[in-house]
DNA sequence: CCGTAACTGAAAATCATTTTCATTTAGCCC
DNA sequence: GGGCTAAATGAAAATGATTTTCAGTTACGG
């Protein structure tokens, strides 16, 4: 793992601020240190080390909070759920626009990156299984170059 | 859900029998009980799901037990793991060689698919981003026939 | 058929996540 | 600058999936 930063991304933070209260959400300081915490960096984290990184900033937190923050953040697409081996509940701050997920086995560290073209795929597939096609899921995952010399 | 078979495909579990016993795995009456739940029809299921159907063939079988088979099953890739939104642990046998999964988000119809060609996708991220790409996943999810109908 | 390492189920432990609930507070209205 | 109210809070308890422990059982090679 990197060392926990300590600071954050004060543009990040105040675009989420401002999507968290048009959607009818509360900015409480609490909220924001869990968006500060989300907003250092991109690594795939889990909800405990969000918790132990928001603390930071509020430190009474309760991980009860966090879990809420995520959820909302969810659902309106700026965190997204990263799975790695045998590891299904990490977080990321989302990009914008269709794009895919590369992350370090190792460190977490994400990569995103678009440009697939999965459409010809889906057709075929779709046209002979008789399913209708409705998401699909490409992630990658690897070592970043920092985990692949050490 | 589709109604649970009583029956199993006798041909299957007799090629998951070997594999395990070519691996220094005990066949017992419990396990056979778990490959013969798991090799009926290509639903994926929860542990528990696998447990009730387990339990038609060895009534005094524990939940411990389906665990323990399926670990054993998945690191000699005779089943593997489906992601369905908001469920990261189902299994589905798994097929051989190379390919993917469809799995509808409704009954958990499974179907198997290749034909994928990422290397070209996989390369020039990798390129871009210094990685080294050592697994990709992809999974579509979508409606069956059957559940789209209805 | 014997010995032993592997396997077993029940119960307890663990771990992530959700629910409950009484209290606090953000943000709107005046 | 209060005051109001629904939303948000943390602590504790509940839940649910999975793992560990353990004492007893059993598959299977010799």
């Amino acid at each position: 793992m990197q060392n926990p930063p300590s600071d954050y991304d004060a543009k990040r933070v105040a675009h989420w601020r401002e999507v968290l209260r048009a959607n009818g959400y509360r900015i409480t300081p609490t909220r924001e240190a869990v968006l500060r915490a989300l907003s250092a960096g991109n690594y795939a984290l889990e909800a405990t080390e969000i918790f132990e990184r928001a603390r930071r900033f509020a430190p009474h937190l309760g991980l009860v909070t966090v879990y809420r923050t995520l959820d909302a953040m969810l659902s309106l697409g700026l965190v997204e759920r990263v799975h790695c081996t045998g590891q299904c509940s990490l977080y990321v701050a989302a990009e914008e626009g269709h794009h895919h997920i590369l992350v370090c086995r190792k460190c977490r560290r994400v990569w995103h990156f678009s440009g697939d073209d999965l459409t010809n795929l889906m057709n075929d597939v779709a046209n002979e299984s008789g399913f209708v096609i409705e998401d699909h899921w490409l992630q990658l995952v690897g070592l970043c170059p920092e985990c692949r010399d050490s």
